[in-house]
RNA sequence: GUCCCCUUCGUCUAGAGGCCUAGGACAUCGCCCUUUCACGGCGGCAACAGGGGUUCGAAUCCCCUAGGGGACGCCA
Protein backbone atom coordinates (compact mmCIF):
# COMPACT_ATOMS: atom_id res chain seq x y z
CA UNK A 1 0.00 0.00 0.00
CA UNK A 2 1.37 3.44 -1.24
CA UNK A 3 1.87 5.78 1.78
CA UNK A 4 -0.82 8.55 1.80
CA UNK A 5 0.35 11.90 -0.27
CA UNK A 6 -1.70 15.00 -0.15
CA UNK A 7 -0.59 18.70 -1.19
CA UNK A 8 -1.83 22.20 -1.38
CA UNK A 9 -1.14 24.24 -4.37
CA UNK A 10 -1.48 27.57 -4.02
CA UNK A 11 -0.86 29.82 -7.29
CA UNK A 12 1.40 33.34 -5.82
CA UNK A 13 -0.73 35.93 -6.90
CA UNK A 14 -1.87 38.27 -4.34
CA UNK A 15 -2.23 37.83 -0.75
CA UNK A 16 -2.43 34.27 1.38
CA UNK A 17 -6.12 33.48 1.70
CA UNK A 18 -7.71 31.88 4.33
CA UNK A 19 -9.75 29.63 1.91
CA UNK A 20 -5.77 27.88 1.13
CA UNK A 21 -5.15 27.91 4.95
CA UNK A 22 -8.82 26.11 4.96
CA UNK A 23 -7.60 23.37 1.98
CA UNK A 24 -4.45 23.34 3.75
CA UNK A 25 -6.02 21.75 6.87
CA UNK A 26 -7.86 19.45 5.54
CA UNK A 27 -4.98 18.02 3.16
CA UNK A 28 -3.19 18.00 6.24
CA UNK A 29 -5.25 16.47 8.90
CA UNK A 30 -6.00 13.58 6.34
CA UNK A 31 -2.37 12.85 5.19
CA UNK A 32 -1.26 12.90 9.22
CA UNK A 33 -3.86 11.01 9.95
CA UNK A 34 -2.87 8.44 8.64
CA UNK A 35 0.78 8.83 8.74
CA UNK A 36 1.09 10.27 5.61
CA UNK A 37 2.77 13.00 3.90
CA UNK A 38 1.87 17.07 3.24
CA UNK A 39 3.37 18.50 0.28
CA UNK A 40 3.21 22.28 -0.85
CA UNK A 41 3.77 22.82 -4.34
CA UNK A 42 3.97 26.39 -5.88
CA UNK A 43 1.52 26.82 -8.51
CA UNK A 44 3.44 29.86 -10.49
CA UNK A 45 2.72 29.11 -14.12
CA UNK A 46 0.71 32.36 -14.55
CA UNK A 47 3.87 35.06 -15.22
CA UNK A 48 1.94 37.43 -15.29
CA UNK A 49 0.53 37.39 -11.79
CA UNK A 50 2.97 35.23 -9.59
CA UNK A 51 5.21 37.27 -7.24
CA UNK A 52 8.41 35.94 -5.27
CA UNK A 53 6.41 38.48 -2.64
CA UNK A 54 3.49 36.66 -2.73
CA UNK A 55 4.92 33.30 -2.29
CA UNK A 56 6.77 34.34 0.47
CA UNK A 57 3.95 35.38 2.13
CA UNK A 58 2.07 32.44 1.71
CA UNK A 59 4.56 30.51 3.39
CA UNK A 60 4.86 32.65 6.06
CA UNK A 61 1.47 32.73 6.77
CA UNK A 62 1.15 28.98 6.55
CA UNK A 63 3.65 28.21 8.78
CA UNK A 64 2.28 31.19 11.24
CA UNK A 65 -0.87 29.51 10.98
CA UNK A 66 0.97 26.10 12.36
CA UNK A 67 0.93 24.29 9.28
CA UNK A 68 4.26 22.41 8.13
CA UNK A 69 4.67 20.59 5.07
CA UNK A 70 6.97 17.49 4.43
CA UNK A 71 8.44 18.60 0.94
CA UNK A 72 7.94 22.51 -0.65
CA UNK A 73 10.18 24.95 -2.05
CA UNK A 74 12.00 25.73 1.55
CA UNK A 75 11.96 22.10 2.17
CA UNK A 76 13.84 19.29 -0.08
CA UNK A 77 12.21 16.37 -0.94
CA UNK A 78 12.75 13.88 -3.79
CA UNK A 79 10.41 14.95 -5.81
CA UNK A 80 11.34 18.48 -6.81
CA UNK A 81 11.68 21.30 -7.59
CA UNK A 82 8.42 22.51 -6.41
CA UNK A 83 7.85 25.47 -8.02
CA UNK A 84 6.09 25.00 -11.30
CA UNK A 85 7.95 27.53 -13.12
CA UNK A 86 11.32 25.54 -12.23
CA UNK A 87 9.39 22.29 -14.18
CA UNK A 88 8.64 23.75 -17.61
CA UNK A 89 10.73 21.14 -19.58
CA UNK A 90 8.63 18.56 -17.93
CA UNK A 91 5.32 19.75 -18.73
CA UNK A 92 6.82 20.37 -22.11
CA UNK A 93 7.57 16.56 -22.74
CA UNK A 94 4.81 15.63 -21.21
CA UNK A 95 2.99 17.72 -23.80
CA UNK A 96 4.68 16.68 -26.83
CA UNK A 97 3.98 13.14 -25.68
CA UNK A 98 0.54 13.81 -25.72
CA UNK A 99 0.88 15.55 -29.47
CA UNK A 100 3.06 12.21 -30.09
CA UNK A 101 0.26 9.64 -28.87
CA UNK A 102 -2.83 11.53 -30.56
CA UNK A 103 -4.29 13.24 -27.85
CA UNK A 104 -3.61 16.92 -28.50
CA UNK A 105 -2.74 19.35 -30.74
CA UNK A 106 -1.22 22.74 -31.84
CA UNK A 107 -3.75 25.20 -32.04
CA UNK A 108 -2.99 28.69 -33.66
CA UNK A 109 -6.10 30.42 -32.92
CA UNK A 110 -6.43 34.12 -32.16
CA UNK A 111 -8.23 35.95 -29.52
CA UNK A 112 -10.85 37.37 -32.02
CA UNK A 113 -11.33 33.93 -33.62
CA UNK A 114 -11.89 32.28 -30.34
CA UNK A 115 -13.96 34.98 -28.96
CA UNK A 116 -16.19 34.39 -32.00
CA UNK A 117 -16.18 30.72 -31.48
CA UNK A 118 -17.45 31.50 -28.17
CA UNK A 119 -20.24 33.67 -29.31
CA UNK A 120 -21.56 31.08 -32.04
CA UNK A 121 -21.93 28.29 -29.40
CA UNK A 122 -23.40 30.40 -27.09
CA UNK A 123 -26.22 31.44 -29.46
CA UNK A 124 -26.62 27.68 -30.07
CA UNK A 125 -27.03 27.38 -26.53
CA UNK A 126 -24.23 25.27 -25.65
CA UNK A 127 -21.21 25.52 -22.79
CA UNK A 128 -19.45 27.78 -24.70
CA UNK A 129 -16.11 26.31 -24.27
CA UNK A 130 -13.62 25.53 -27.08
CA UNK A 131 -14.99 22.41 -29.08
CA UNK A 132 -14.56 21.60 -32.53
CA UNK A 133 -15.13 18.79 -34.83
CA UNK A 134 -12.45 18.98 -36.66
CA UNK A 135 -10.00 21.58 -34.67
CA UNK A 136 -6.77 20.19 -36.17
CA UNK A 137 -5.08 21.88 -39.18
CA UNK A 138 -3.42 18.99 -41.64
CA UNK A 139 -0.01 18.37 -40.79
CA UNK A 140 1.72 20.09 -43.24
CA UNK A 141 0.11 23.51 -42.35
CA UNK A 142 0.89 22.72 -39.04
CA UNK A 143 4.75 22.14 -40.04
CA UNK A 144 4.51 25.23 -41.71
CA UNK A 145 3.15 27.29 -39.13
CA UNK A 146 5.65 26.13 -36.73
CA UNK A 147 8.79 26.52 -39.17
CA UNK A 148 7.37 30.61 -39.20
CA UNK A 149 7.56 30.71 -36.00
CA UNK A 150 3.15 31.75 -35.24
CA UNK A 151 2.15 31.30 -31.69
CA UNK A 152 0.70 28.55 -30.51
CA UNK A 153 -1.17 26.62 -27.86
CA UNK A 154 -1.45 23.18 -27.18
CA UNK A 155 -4.72 21.88 -26.61
CA UNK A 156 -5.90 18.89 -25.89
CA UNK A 157 -8.79 16.25 -27.54
CA UNK A 158 -11.52 15.75 -25.65
CA UNK A 159 -14.65 12.78 -26.81
CA UNK A 160 -17.70 14.41 -27.80
CA UNK A 161 -20.07 12.34 -26.99
CA UNK A 162 -20.85 10.53 -24.18
CA UNK A 163 -20.50 10.43 -20.26
CA UNK A 164 -17.61 11.14 -18.12
CA UNK A 165 -18.08 9.72 -14.78
CA UNK A 166 -15.93 10.07 -11.61
CA UNK A 167 -15.80 9.34 -8.21
CA UNK A 168 -15.70 12.13 -5.81
CA UNK A 169 -14.92 10.39 -2.34
CA UNK A 170 -17.82 13.08 -0.70
CA UNK A 171 -20.27 13.16 -3.23
CA UNK A 172 -19.79 9.33 -4.65
CA UNK A 173 -20.24 9.25 -8.68
CA UNK A 174 -20.28 12.57 -10.38
CA UNK A 175 -21.48 12.44 -14.27
CA UNK A 176 -20.15 15.37 -16.67
CA UNK A 177 -21.27 14.92 -20.39
CA UNK A 178 -17.84 15.17 -22.43
CA UNK A 179 -20.21 17.46 -24.94
CA UNK A 180 -19.62 19.88 -21.91
CA UNK A 181 -16.44 19.56 -21.70
CA UNK A 182 -13.58 22.28 -23.61
CA UNK A 183 -10.50 21.14 -25.51
CA UNK A 184 -8.27 22.95 -22.62
CA UNK A 185 -5.34 24.70 -23.46
CA UNK A 186 -2.47 22.72 -22.05
CA UNK A 187 0.61 24.55 -23.03
CA UNK A 188 -0.11 28.39 -23.35
CA UNK A 189 1.78 30.51 -25.88
CA UNK A 190 4.81 31.52 -23.47
CA UNK A 191 5.51 27.87 -23.04
CA UNK A 192 4.24 27.46 -19.70
CA UNK A 193 1.35 24.91 -19.05
CA UNK A 194 -2.01 25.67 -17.91
CA UNK A 195 -2.86 24.40 -14.14
CA UNK A 196 -5.00 21.60 -15.73
CA UNK A 197 -2.06 20.04 -17.43
CA UNK A 198 1.32 20.78 -14.57
CA UNK A 199 -1.41 19.86 -11.94
CA UNK A 200 -1.81 16.34 -13.65
CA UNK A 201 1.77 15.88 -14.05
CA UNK A 202 3.00 16.98 -11.22
CA UNK A 203 0.48 15.06 -8.75
CA UNK A 204 1.59 11.78 -10.33
CA UNK A 205 5.24 12.57 -10.60
CA UNK A 206 5.15 13.51 -6.27
CA UNK A 207 2.91 10.42 -6.05
CA UNK A 208 -0.06 12.31 -4.59
CA UNK A 209 -2.59 10.26 -3.88
CA UNK A 210 -5.50 12.12 -2.59
CA UNK A 211 -6.04 15.49 -4.67
CA UNK A 212 -8.20 17.22 -1.89
CA UNK A 213 -9.34 21.15 -3.47
CA UNK A 214 -12.23 23.12 -3.66
CA UNK A 215 -15.42 22.48 -5.06
CA UNK A 216 -14.76 25.02 -8.14
CA UNK A 217 -12.47 21.92 -9.66
CA UNK A 218 -15.19 19.94 -9.94
CA UNK A 219 -16.22 20.61 -13.81
CA UNK A 220 -12.80 20.34 -15.08
CA UNK A 221 -12.20 17.01 -13.06
CA UNK A 222 -13.12 15.07 -16.48
CA UNK A 223 -10.14 16.88 -17.95
CA UNK A 224 -7.62 15.59 -15.35
CA UNK A 225 -9.11 12.01 -15.41
CA UNK A 226 -8.62 11.95 -19.48
CA UNK A 227 -5.07 13.27 -18.38
CA UNK A 228 -4.47 10.34 -16.35
CA UNK A 229 -5.82 7.84 -18.89
CA UNK A 230 -3.98 9.73 -21.74
CA UNK A 231 -0.63 9.16 -20.03
CA UNK A 232 -1.53 5.48 -18.53
CA UNK A 233 -1.48 6.52 -14.91
CA UNK A 234 -2.86 5.31 -11.75
CA UNK A 235 -5.86 7.95 -10.78
CA UNK A 236 -5.80 10.02 -7.39
CA UNK A 237 -9.15 9.92 -5.39
CA UNK A 238 -10.52 13.45 -5.71
CA UNK A 239 -12.03 14.99 -3.01
CA UNK A 240 -13.84 18.54 -3.54
CA UNK A 241 -14.19 20.29 -0.43
CA UNK A 242 -16.99 23.09 0.13
CA UNK A 243 -16.10 26.64 -0.91
CA UNK A 244 -16.00 29.13 2.11
CA UNK A 245 -18.71 32.18 1.59
CA UNK A 246 -19.15 35.64 2.70
CA UNK A 247 -22.00 36.40 4.38
CA UNK A 248 -24.79 36.55 1.17
CA UNK A 249 -23.34 33.15 0.08
CA UNK A 250 -21.17 34.11 -2.29
CA UNK A 251 -17.76 32.36 -2.55
CA UNK A 252 -15.69 34.18 -0.08
CA UNK A 253 -14.06 37.15 -1.72
CA UNK A 254 -11.75 39.71 -0.57
CA UNK A 255 -14.57 42.73 -2.22
CA UNK A 256 -16.83 41.37 0.61
CA UNK A 257 -14.71 40.22 3.51
CA UNK A 258 -11.38 40.59 4.55
CA UNK A 259 -9.70 37.20 3.13
CA UNK A 260 -6.00 37.38 3.55
CA UNK A 261 -4.31 35.31 6.46
CA UNK A 262 -1.95 38.26 6.99
CA UNK A 263 -4.97 40.40 7.75
CA UNK A 264 -6.43 38.16 10.76
CA UNK A 265 -2.81 38.30 12.12
CA UNK A 266 -2.89 41.72 12.35
CA UNK A 267 -5.84 41.91 13.70
CA UNK A 268 -4.63 40.18 16.70
CA UNK A 269 -6.60 36.55 16.30
CA UNK A 270 -4.10 33.99 17.57
CA UNK A 271 -3.03 31.35 15.04
CA UNK A 272 -4.21 28.43 17.03
CA UNK A 273 -7.62 30.17 17.25
CA UNK A 274 -7.83 30.81 13.21
CA UNK A 275 -6.66 27.48 12.17
CA UNK A 276 -9.49 25.65 15.00
CA UNK A 277 -12.56 28.08 13.46
CA UNK A 278 -11.68 26.87 9.74
CA UNK A 279 -11.55 23.42 11.31
CA UNK A 280 -15.36 24.02 12.32
CA UNK A 281 -15.46 24.95 8.80
CA UNK A 282 -17.71 21.90 7.60
CA UNK A 283 -16.25 19.80 10.04
CA UNK A 284 -17.39 18.72 13.44
CA UNK A 285 -15.32 17.11 16.29
CA UNK A 286 -16.39 13.51 17.32
CA UNK A 287 -17.89 14.59 20.53
CA UNK A 288 -19.09 18.23 19.14
CA UNK A 289 -16.31 20.03 21.08
CA UNK A 290 -15.55 23.66 19.48
CA UNK A 291 -12.51 23.49 20.51
CA UNK A 292 -9.96 21.94 19.83
CA UNK A 293 -5.87 22.05 18.75
CA UNK A 294 -4.26 20.95 15.15
CA UNK A 295 -2.79 17.81 16.71
CA UNK A 296 -6.13 16.92 18.36
CA UNK A 297 -8.02 17.68 14.93
CA UNK A 298 -5.56 15.06 13.33
CA UNK A 299 -5.41 12.74 15.62
CA UNK A 300 -9.72 12.24 15.24
CA UNK A 301 -10.23 13.35 11.69
CA UNK A 302 -12.80 12.06 9.55
CA UNK A 303 -13.17 13.06 5.66
CA UNK A 304 -16.68 11.53 6.20
CA UNK A 305 -17.41 14.11 8.73
CA UNK A 306 -17.23 17.32 6.43
CA UNK A 307 -20.52 18.57 5.25
CA UNK A 308 -21.31 19.59 1.91
CA UNK A 309 -23.00 22.71 2.30
CA UNK A 310 -20.90 25.92 2.09
CA UNK A 311 -19.59 27.63 5.08
CA UNK A 312 -20.39 31.07 5.53
CA UNK A 313 -17.39 32.76 7.51
CA UNK A 314 -18.85 34.21 10.12
CA UNK A 315 -16.07 36.75 11.68
CA UNK A 316 -18.41 36.80 15.16
CA UNK A 317 -18.11 33.08 16.09
CA UNK A 318 -14.42 33.54 14.85
CA UNK A 319 -13.77 36.77 17.56
CA UNK A 320 -15.34 34.38 20.40
CA UNK A 321 -13.00 31.12 19.48
CA UNK A 322 -10.43 33.70 19.49
CA UNK A 323 -11.52 35.13 22.71
CA UNK A 324 -11.44 31.52 24.06
CA UNK A 325 -7.88 31.34 23.41
CA UNK A 326 -7.15 34.50 25.11
CA UNK A 327 -8.84 33.24 27.87
CA UNK A 328 -8.23 29.76 28.39
CA UNK A 329 -5.29 28.93 27.14
CA UNK A 330 -2.28 31.87 27.77
CA UNK A 331 -1.21 32.47 30.97
CA UNK A 332 -0.88 36.47 32.30
CA UNK A 333 2.93 36.03 30.79
CA UNK A 334 1.89 34.68 27.51
CA UNK A 335 -0.87 37.09 26.69
CA UNK A 336 1.13 40.69 28.46
CA UNK A 337 3.97 38.73 25.27
CA UNK A 338 1.32 38.47 22.65
CA UNK A 339 0.73 41.63 23.30
CA UNK A 340 3.76 43.03 22.90
CA UNK A 341 5.10 41.49 19.76
CA UNK A 342 1.21 42.15 18.12
CA UNK A 343 1.72 46.20 18.65
CA UNK A 344 3.36 47.03 21.93
CA UNK A 345 6.97 45.88 20.14
CA UNK A 346 9.84 48.28 19.85
CA UNK A 347 9.68 48.63 16.25
CA UNK A 348 6.20 49.39 15.90
CA UNK A 349 6.51 51.89 18.72
CA UNK A 350 9.72 53.53 17.51
CA UNK A 351 7.75 54.51 13.68
CA UNK A 352 4.85 55.97 16.17
CA UNK A 353 6.92 57.95 17.82
CA UNK A 354 8.19 59.43 15.09
CA UNK A 355 5.25 60.83 13.91
CA UNK A 356 3.62 62.07 16.98
CA UNK A 357 6.68 63.49 19.25
CA UNK A 358 6.21 66.98 17.62
CA UNK A 359 2.36 66.83 17.80
CA UNK A 360 1.74 66.10 21.64
CA UNK A 361 2.12 68.47 24.52
CA UNK A 362 2.42 66.04 27.39
CA UNK A 363 3.20 62.62 26.95
CA UNK A 364 -0.64 61.49 27.35
CA UNK A 365 -1.75 63.21 24.62
CA UNK A 366 -0.40 60.04 22.49
CA UNK A 367 -3.84 58.31 23.16
CA UNK A 368 -5.21 61.54 21.02
CA UNK A 369 -2.97 60.97 17.76
CA UNK A 370 -1.83 57.17 17.98
CA UNK A 371 -4.95 54.88 19.19
CA UNK A 372 -5.91 54.54 15.70
CA UNK A 373 -2.29 52.29 15.00
CA UNK A 374 -3.94 49.69 17.99
CA UNK A 375 -7.31 49.04 17.09
CA UNK A 376 -9.18 46.96 14.27
CA UNK A 377 -11.40 48.44 11.83
CA UNK A 378 -12.30 51.77 13.58
CA UNK A 379 -15.80 52.97 14.18
CA UNK A 380 -17.26 54.88 11.65
CA UNK A 381 -20.18 55.71 10.07
CA UNK A 382 -21.44 57.75 7.06
CA UNK A 383 -21.80 61.27 8.39
CA UNK A 384 -18.07 61.21 9.01
CA UNK A 385 -17.00 61.19 5.41
CA UNK A 386 -19.09 64.77 5.14
CA UNK A 387 -17.21 67.29 3.00
CA UNK A 388 -18.55 70.33 1.66
CA UNK A 389 -16.74 70.18 -1.63
CA UNK A 390 -17.19 66.48 -1.73
CA UNK A 391 -20.14 64.21 -3.12
CA UNK A 392 -20.94 61.09 -1.80
CA UNK A 393 -19.78 59.91 -5.23
CA UNK A 394 -16.56 61.47 -5.27
CA UNK A 395 -16.08 60.02 -2.01
CA UNK A 396 -16.92 56.40 -3.15
CA UNK A 397 -14.92 56.68 -5.87
CA UNK A 398 -11.69 57.78 -4.08
CA UNK A 399 -11.49 54.98 -1.73
CA UNK A 400 -12.41 52.32 -4.57
CA UNK A 401 -9.85 53.40 -6.69
CA UNK A 402 -7.33 54.17 -3.83
CA UNK A 403 -7.96 50.58 -2.37
CA UNK A 404 -7.68 49.13 -5.86
CA UNK A 405 -4.73 50.38 -6.58
CA UNK A 406 -3.08 49.89 -3.26
CA UNK A 407 -4.14 46.31 -3.55
CA UNK A 408 -1.87 45.87 -6.43
CA UNK A 409 1.34 47.61 -5.10
CA UNK A 410 4.56 45.30 -4.97
CA UNK A 411 6.30 47.05 -2.32
CA UNK A 412 4.68 48.59 0.46
CA UNK A 413 6.34 52.36 0.84
CA UNK A 414 5.42 55.72 1.22
CA UNK A 415 7.00 56.30 -2.21
CA UNK A 416 4.75 54.08 -3.75
CA UNK A 417 1.42 55.16 -1.83
CA UNK A 418 2.20 59.13 -2.70
CA UNK A 419 2.41 57.89 -6.50
CA UNK A 420 -0.46 56.31 -6.46
CA UNK A 421 -2.42 58.71 -4.44
CA UNK A 422 -0.93 61.83 -7.00
CA UNK A 423 -1.74 60.30 -9.85
CA UNK A 424 -5.09 59.25 -8.65
CA UNK A 425 -5.76 63.40 -7.75
CA UNK A 426 -4.65 64.11 -11.33
CA UNK A 427 -7.28 61.16 -12.22
CA UNK A 428 -10.33 62.66 -10.47
CA UNK A 429 -9.20 66.38 -10.87
CA UNK A 430 -9.09 66.91 -7.42
CA UNK A 431 -6.86 68.70 -4.72
CA UNK A 432 -4.26 67.06 -3.27
CA UNK A 433 -6.20 67.53 0.10
CA UNK A 434 -9.60 67.15 -0.95
CA UNK A 435 -8.86 63.47 -2.40
CA UNK A 436 -6.69 62.84 1.64
CA UNK A 437 -9.55 63.56 3.49
CA UNK A 438 -12.07 60.53 2.73
CA UNK A 439 -8.65 58.15 2.87
CA UNK A 440 -7.76 59.96 6.04
CA UNK A 441 -11.11 59.08 7.84
CA UNK A 442 -10.99 56.10 6.83
CA UNK A 443 -7.41 55.42 7.97
CA UNK A 444 -7.58 57.07 11.17
CA UNK A 445 -11.14 57.03 11.42
CA UNK A 446 -10.15 60.77 13.30
CA UNK A 447 -10.25 64.28 11.61
CA UNK A 448 -6.96 64.59 14.05
CA UNK A 449 -4.19 62.37 12.91
CA UNK A 450 -0.57 62.16 12.02
CA UNK A 451 0.36 62.45 8.15
CA UNK A 452 -1.53 59.88 6.78
CA UNK A 453 0.47 57.96 4.30
CA UNK A 454 2.79 57.86 7.21
CA UNK A 455 0.44 56.14 9.05
CA UNK A 456 -0.63 54.13 7.06
CA UNK A 457 3.05 52.65 6.14
CA UNK A 458 3.35 52.13 9.49
CA UNK A 459 -0.48 50.16 9.58
CA UNK A 460 0.70 48.22 7.06
CA UNK A 461 -0.79 46.71 3.85
CA UNK A 462 -3.42 44.63 5.35
CA UNK A 463 -4.57 46.90 7.66
CA UNK A 464 -4.87 50.05 5.46
CA UNK A 465 -6.62 48.36 2.83
CA UNK A 466 -9.09 46.41 5.00
CA UNK A 467 -9.75 50.32 6.72
CA UNK A 468 -10.18 51.65 3.20
CA UNK A 469 -13.11 48.18 2.19
CA UNK A 470 -14.49 48.55 5.62
CA UNK A 471 -15.14 52.43 4.48
CA UNK A 472 -16.62 51.56 1.47
CA UNK A 473 -18.53 48.79 3.52
CA UNK A 474 -19.93 51.54 5.81
CA UNK A 475 -20.72 53.98 2.81
CA UNK A 476 -22.51 51.06 0.82
CA UNK A 477 -20.53 51.79 -2.09
CA UNK A 478 -20.02 50.77 -4.91
CA UNK A 479 -22.77 49.48 -6.62
CA UNK A 480 -22.43 47.61 -9.70
CA UNK A 481 -23.29 50.37 -11.89
CA UNK A 482 -20.90 52.38 -10.39
CA UNK A 483 -18.24 50.14 -10.55
CA UNK A 484 -18.98 49.75 -14.48
CA UNK A 485 -18.97 53.27 -14.83
CA UNK A 486 -15.35 53.78 -12.89
CA UNK A 487 -13.80 51.67 -15.21
CA UNK A 488 -12.51 53.72 -17.98
CA UNK A 489 -11.07 56.41 -15.38
CA UNK A 490 -9.81 53.31 -13.74
CA UNK A 491 -7.90 52.05 -16.68
CA UNK A 492 -6.42 55.63 -17.54
CA UNK A 493 -5.28 55.72 -14.05
CA UNK A 494 -3.37 51.86 -14.43
CA UNK A 495 -1.70 53.37 -17.39
CA UNK A 496 -0.26 56.29 -15.16
CA UNK A 497 0.74 54.05 -12.63
CA UNK A 498 2.55 51.31 -14.73
CA UNK A 499 4.93 53.85 -15.79
CA UNK A 500 5.73 55.15 -12.41
CA UNK A 501 5.84 51.79 -10.38
CA UNK A 502 6.15 47.97 -10.03
CA UNK A 503 2.28 47.37 -10.05
CA UNK A 504 0.19 44.31 -11.01
CA UNK A 505 -3.33 45.08 -11.79
CA UNK A 506 -5.47 42.66 -12.34
CA UNK A 507 -9.12 43.34 -14.08
CA UNK A 508 -11.02 44.24 -10.99
CA UNK A 509 -14.43 45.58 -12.67
CA UNK A 510 -14.30 42.14 -14.13
C1' G B 1 -27.37 30.51 -21.88
C1' U B 2 -25.16 25.31 -20.90
C1' C B 3 -23.57 22.03 -17.22
C1' C B 4 -22.23 20.55 -12.19
C1' C B 5 -22.64 20.72 -6.85
C1' C B 6 -25.45 21.84 -2.53
C1' U B 7 -30.01 22.64 0.92
C1' U B 8 -31.34 21.17 9.49
C1' C B 9 -32.40 27.61 13.88
C1' G B 10 -29.96 34.45 11.47
C1' U B 11 -24.75 31.77 11.46
C1' C B 12 -21.45 27.14 12.43
C1' U B 13 -23.23 22.40 13.13
C1' A B 14 -25.18 17.19 15.62
C1' G B 15 -28.19 13.76 13.27
C1' A B 16 -26.15 7.17 8.74
C1' G B 17 -34.96 4.94 9.12
C1' G B 18 -37.55 4.40 15.23
C1' C B 19 -33.05 7.11 20.76
C1' C B 20 -36.09 13.75 17.55
C1' U B 21 -41.21 16.82 21.81
C1' A B 22 -34.79 17.72 16.32
C1' G B 23 -29.31 18.39 20.38
C1' G B 24 -24.95 21.81 20.99
C1' A B 25 -22.22 26.47 19.84
C1' C B 26 -22.11 31.79 18.08
C1' A B 27 -25.35 35.89 17.76
C1' U B 28 -29.75 37.83 20.14
C1' C B 29 -33.28 38.62 24.36
C1' G B 30 -34.32 38.03 29.77
C1' C B 31 -32.75 36.81 34.71
C1' C B 32 -28.75 35.74 38.37
C1' C B 33 -23.66 36.79 40.06
C1' U B 34 -21.21 41.61 40.44
C1' U B 35 -19.32 48.77 42.86
C1' U B 36 -18.99 49.09 36.52
C1' C B 37 -17.70 46.13 32.34
C1' A B 38 -16.33 41.46 30.98
C1' C B 39 -16.19 36.36 32.44
C1' G B 40 -19.49 32.78 34.49
C1' G B 41 -24.45 30.54 35.64
C1' C B 42 -29.72 29.88 34.40
C1' G B 43 -33.56 30.50 30.93
C1' G B 44 -36.18 32.35 26.25
C1' C B 45 -36.68 33.07 20.85
C1' A B 46 -35.28 30.25 16.72
C1' A B 47 -34.51 25.18 11.78
C1' C B 48 -35.37 19.67 8.96
C1' A B 49 -36.88 24.56 1.56
C1' G B 50 -41.77 22.70 -0.81
C1' G B 51 -44.43 18.61 -3.00
C1' G B 52 -44.79 13.60 -4.12
C1' G B 53 -43.32 8.58 -3.25
C1' U B 54 -40.79 3.99 -0.50
C1' U B 55 -41.73 2.16 4.60
C1' C B 56 -45.45 -0.12 10.12
C1' G B 57 -42.29 4.33 10.76
C1' A B 58 -38.36 9.50 7.30
C1' A B 59 -34.56 15.31 8.97
C1' U B 60 -32.41 10.65 7.45
C1' C B 61 -33.75 6.59 1.15
C1' C B 62 -35.87 7.87 -4.11
C1' C B 63 -38.19 11.45 -7.63
C1' C B 64 -39.83 16.34 -8.97
C1' U B 65 -39.95 21.59 -8.04
C1' A B 66 -37.82 25.77 -5.85
C1' G B 67 -33.75 28.31 -3.85
C1' G B 68 -28.45 29.00 -3.23
C1' G B 69 -23.56 28.31 -5.03
C1' G B 70 -19.88 27.02 -8.62
C1' A B 71 -17.72 26.16 -13.57
C1' C B 72 -17.72 27.58 -18.59
C1' G B 73 -10.01 32.08 -19.68
C1' C B 74 -3.46 31.07 -23.28
C1' C B 75 -6.23 32.51 -14.11
C1' A B 76 -5.51 29.13 -10.72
Amino acid sequence: MQPVRTRIAPSPTGEPHVGTAYVSLFNYCFAKQQGGEFILRIEDTDQQRSTASSEAKILQSLHWLGIHWDEGPDQNGKYGPYRQSERRDIYQQHAQQLIEQGHAFYCFRSPEELEKLRQQRREQGLNPGFKLENPELPELEVKKRLSEGHPYVIRMKVPEHGVCQFTDLLRGTVEIDWAQVDMQVLLKADGMPTYHLANVVDDHLMRITHVIRGEEWINSTPKHQLLYEYFGWELPVFCHLPLLRNPDKSKLSKRKNPTSILFYQRMGYLPEALLNYLGRMGWSFPDEREKFSLEEMVRHFNINRISLGGPIFDIEKLKWLNSVYIREDLSLTDFTAWLQEWAFNEPYLTQIAQLIQNRIEVLSDVTNQAAFFFTGLPELAPNNFEHKKLKIEDTGKILQFSLWALESIETWSKQNISVILTNLAKVLELKMKELMFPIFIAISGNAVAPPIMDSMVILGPEMSRARLQHALTILKIPSKKQTKKWQNEFEYLKQLLTKSIPITISNHTK
